[in-house]
DNA sequence: CCTCTCGATGAATCCATCT
DNA sequence: AAGATGGATTCATCGAGAG
């Protein structure tokens, strides 16, 4: 399959996950960063099945007010979650070069879900980076669900003189808000930018959970290369558009 | 089993949960709060089985300094961690109010089987709340271990009206140091003072992994009641200890 | 350019009502 | 009786616009 995008450090598909992985080289990748569809609003199989994730996830007067497209790939039960995770993350690692990682956003739903699947693909798993989200709703009698968090797995262990970074294991940053927001899910730069140093200086960042191309944006950003793919053609479409924008203002 | 401490407001058995918790009486609890042994470090079997819990979580040259007695019960594998978290939190099902809380600690590695162990016990998993230690040991090229993790579940709905708080989803605190520090895993009060604030004024928490009585001193301090019990009789009596002193400053 | 006020928002959740 | 639908609720934070 052609790229929809292609330049010297960056490269973008539109498409599955499953048609572009198995055509990358072995070895080669230093980062996988990705944001599945974490299918886990509502709280019954049709909550979850019969709505579109913008009708799950934007409530209230804002649900009427944007204009984001909807994406794909959120109406899974817990169990093809599971296996359809595993699957992706499986032909990630194949990708991945030895004590390459793995950062895999999930919310406390899916957080026992994905930790199995990140395992049950052949990572291993190292480790919980917790985002912290300012703006939360609150809930009379409770604890709010202040924040998500990014399941951290490496492939193999880990030589810390090859990348002698020191990060931290929380990170607080708020949704992007107003003209800056293109994807209903998206993750703030300033975060990604930070993940990003997992992977040396120079290297590869894969994403095929692409949306609107902030994992890209952030590793061009911070000096690494990037490879990514994205299924909904709305979505590709903006991410090539931010990558070419990210590429220019260098 | 008659308690080694006991007031109007607090009550401490000195002995194991599975043989207090049958004794208490049914729907009697508004908060269930518990830090077990988390069995978690060390990578090995024989790490978790040889070594006292001491040696795992006490490092370097505090191992020599301190004097903390050790603590029973961390040497499980993670299938019977599981099973055992079950019965006992089950068990705690039966003496919590509808609509009570359950608050668990555990670690990252913990996580995905605490939630099954919450689950399968009978509760409903809520939530999880996110404890920040702002001094954890940085790790060369990667992210730090800097959180542990509150799993949060429920008895039933929960009425917000009955106790209309508002609690954060994240709270930053560091672990007691020195003199105040009386138990290896010690949890801080500030952190323990703002859990109990899901339990309404006046009601009551429990606490069957007492440890060195943090619980108590905060659910007294905050006007909750509260009942432990603790296997360890050294802890034991520090925790009767400590609910005395907690008495005697109100 | 900085400070202040004002208004909109949220990878939700709860509950009553309807099918 | 169980599942589906629709509307109300909540406040710390952040962007925008005014002073």
């Amino acid at each position: 399959m052609d790229p929809i995008y292609r330049t010297d450090r960056a490269t973008l598909y539109a498409g599955d996950a499953l048609s572009i992985l198995p055509t990358l080289p072995a070895d080669s990748v230093d980062l996988v960063l990705v944001d599945p569809p974490y299918n886990s609003g509502g709280r019954t199989m049709s909550d979850r099945t019969t709505y579109s994730a913008r009708d799950k996830y934007v409530s209230g007067d804002a649900a009427t007010a944007q204009t984001l497209a909807d994406f794909a790939g959120d109406n899974r039960d817990q169990r093809s979650y599971t296996y359809w995770l595993t699957r992706q993350l499986a032909e990630s690692l194949r990708t991945a070069r030895e004590g390459a990682s793995c950062l895999v956003f999930t919310d406390w739903r899916q957080l026992p879900a994905t930790s199995d699947a990140l395992q049950a693909a052949g990572w291993t798993w190292r480790g919980i980076i917790t985002w912290h989200k300012p703006v939360a709703r609150p809930r009379q009698g409770g604890f709010t669900a202040a924040c998500e968090y990014v399941l951290w797995g490496a492939h193999g262990p880990i030589d810390g003189r090859r990348n002698p970074v020191y990060l931290p294991g929380l990170y607080s940053a708020s949704q992007p808000r107003g003209k800056k927001r293109r994807h209903i899910t998206q993750k703030p730069i300033e975060l990604l930018a930070e993940l990003v140093k997992v992977a040396p200086p120079g290297g590869t960042v894969l994403d095929w959970c692409a949306g609107s191309g902030s994992t890209g944006v952030a590793a061009l950003g911070s000096g690494r290369r990037f490879i990514g793919a994205e299924v909904t053609a709305a979505y590709a479409a903006i991410a090539a558009e931010r990558l070419a924008e990210a590429e220019a203002s260098d």
